[in-house]
DNA sequence: GCAGGAACCGGAACCGGTTCCACTCCCAGT
DNA sequence: ACTGGGAGTGGAACCGGTTCCGGTTCCTGC
């Protein structure tokens, strides 16, 4: 394996000069930087980067925390960062804390102690176990998607929007019997989550509209889960015209007792989520759309900006902690309709 | 941040001994080992990962290149690897290849040129947009999870016998007019695929048992593809009674199609899938079910015997190219029963 | 009492790049 | 003709660990 000092001495130079060359640097001559490209090339030269990162300091690898790497939403921002990373040759340092399950923790204090990358996204905040106020201390560029977060910079749908555009849609159609259906998050604190920004806002449209008060319903995180819950909200001869879920799984789970119990969607059902899953569409099952993936490139636009602003350790300036939101777009299939006898 | 000069001196003893003492090395006194250990504490010393790359040769991550993130399979396996590495200290440097887009032979080149790991692990060979045989160039432990290959050490599930299973079963059944549809693979040579492995599988049972002999379907890859596939198959007369779909995806268009056309599942149609998503249970689908996360903790375990073996470069011996695969379990769900009048 | 050796430790040479600084040219300005 | 300065280059000091090798010390065996 050629090293820096092979290529300088076939290319009749100094190290640093080959070094000054390769790296594309100012200071030196063109046709000295041929020559040393040429050498480079020839001996197919490759840079040690253990080596570049002990002298720069720079590992160009961006690290990502998140909570799970095989759920629609985690692995979408996912492929969005890969994708992003590599355009700016980054390279990605995964960190699957897997706090839906325990060991989380561990996870994240292995992380402190030895990962080293130039940048840190965390998909969701709370969700990850492990104190995140600490991550502010390692001088990087640290974001956030899936939530707001005060502590850092972050992207995230807009929940509240999405919550009322889904709540506002089915009132338009002329529903005024709603219930709200929201899946658990088992970890983070259920006043910090998506679905709880989700449900509140659904309770807005709900009072400023007057109708008819339903009890909150939580289901386990899964399909099944919404399945079962569904199960027994729409076996009650009382049921409601319309169901909002906070997402599409639970969207899912709804249509899914609506076909077992033999009620017809959107004739005597409407049902509508949030997500846009690639099986929504199949469904035919009317939601809010967001786009994870574009969320994943754009949390790393940012951070390689920030990188590029300060190439080492700390800003000088207060760091910057400012928030995207994303407009929810509602995509109208057919689980959604007006009721078949509109009260009120 | 402390360096272990600033240990070393703090213990009293010289860089060299503060070293072995911190890595464990033998041939320090317990007395000694404390005293370091103490004073790294107390400084809150972190070694530096770069310096000790440099050094040893060793980047403690391994490298895993696969075709996409966001789908089950290839999430699940990640999400496997993950953990596993995480359990043997090492870190995981992904690269998602996307090939199932564009892009991912540069992806592959970059990974060439500039990705330094210990061991790598590609899920699927033969999908992601490389020239993989040069994977062996590296010196350092390759494996495969998700098909079989002559090329390096390889995890996956017996597709031949999954496909047999789901079939037999169906013929167990009474059922003697089958269908294949298996969904396409994008980038993949169409001979080797796991699809392909699946559907040689069911013409050999047919041909055991003298089934009719139908078409092969192929549809595209996504639940939407399978279930417009699946609409159009079902709506003839002459449908089958039974159809053996190669992924719980497409076993899933399937299940919405007959559901469109009114078509009762199990009584007028069984379906059978194979994988075992986890949303196979909400809908009752009978499948043959294979557990990726335990291929990518497999694959992992793996990595690190060769590891332990040759710490450094080549293997003096003819490197391990054998293969391990997974027996496919069959779990009976709801999709599947007797045909209703039983020909033959 | 003394040779032999094991256990422990320190000095210094690595690993392979980057970068500061000094030095040499060469040319424009007066 | 002489100087100021910028462009191009080389020497050498880093970055922060690991590890080879040699030197003490102390204990065992004869």
């Amino acid at each position: 394996m050629p090293k820096l000092d092979d290529v300088a001495r076939a290319a009749g130079v100094s190290k640093a000069t080959a070094s000054r060359a390769l790296s594309g640097a100012a200071g030196v001559s063109p046709a000295t930087r041929a020559k040393v490209q040429h050498a480079a090339d020839d001996l197919g030269f490759r840079a040690s980067g253990a080596a570049r990162r002990l002298a720069t300091g720079l590992t160009r690898t961006i690290g990502v925390l998140t909570p799970s790497v095989d759920r629609w939403y985690f692995g979408s921002v996912l492929h969005g960062i890969a994708h992003a990373a590599d355009a700016h040759e980054h390279d990605v340092l995964l960190y699957d804390l897997g706090a839906f399950g325990r060991g989380g923790h561990e996870k994240f204090e292995r992380f402190m102690r030895r990962g080293e990358v130039d940048g840190l996204v965390t998909i969701t905040w709370s969700l990850v176990g492990g104190d995140l106020s600490r991550l502010a201390e390692l001088g990087i560029p640290v974001a956030t998607v899936g939530e707001p977060t005060p502590h850092s910079r972050s992207f995230c749908l807009d929940d509240s929007a999405a919550g009322e555009q889904a709540a506002e849609h089915l009132v338009r159609l002329g529903h005024r019997d709603l219930l709200h259906l929201s899946s658990e998050t088992e970890v983070q604190p259920i006043d910090a989550s998506s679905s709880d920004r989700r449900k509140r806002a659904f309770e807005r449209v709900s009072a400023r509209h007057g109708l008819r008060l339903r009890p909150v319903i939580v289901t386990p995180t899964s399909l099944e889960g919404s399945h079962l819950a569904a199960r027994e909200i729409l076996a009650r001869r009382d049921r409601p015209t319309g169901i909002v879920a906070s997402t599409d799984e639970v969207a899912l789970g709804v249509l899914l007792a609506a076909h077992h119990l033999g009620i017809r969607v959107p004739e005597e059902l409407s049902v509508i989520g949030v997500d846009d899953v690639p099986t929504a569409a199949a469904f035919g099952l009317t939601t809010i759309r967001q786009d994870p993936a574009q969320h994943g490139e754009d949390v790393v636009a940012w951070i390689m900006s920030a990188l590029a602003q300060h190439p080492h350790g700390q800003p000088d300036t207060e760091p910057d902690r400012s928030h995207t939101s994303y407009a929810p777009v509602l995509v109208i299939r057919s689980s959604t309709a007006p009721p078949r006898e509109p009260r009120g």
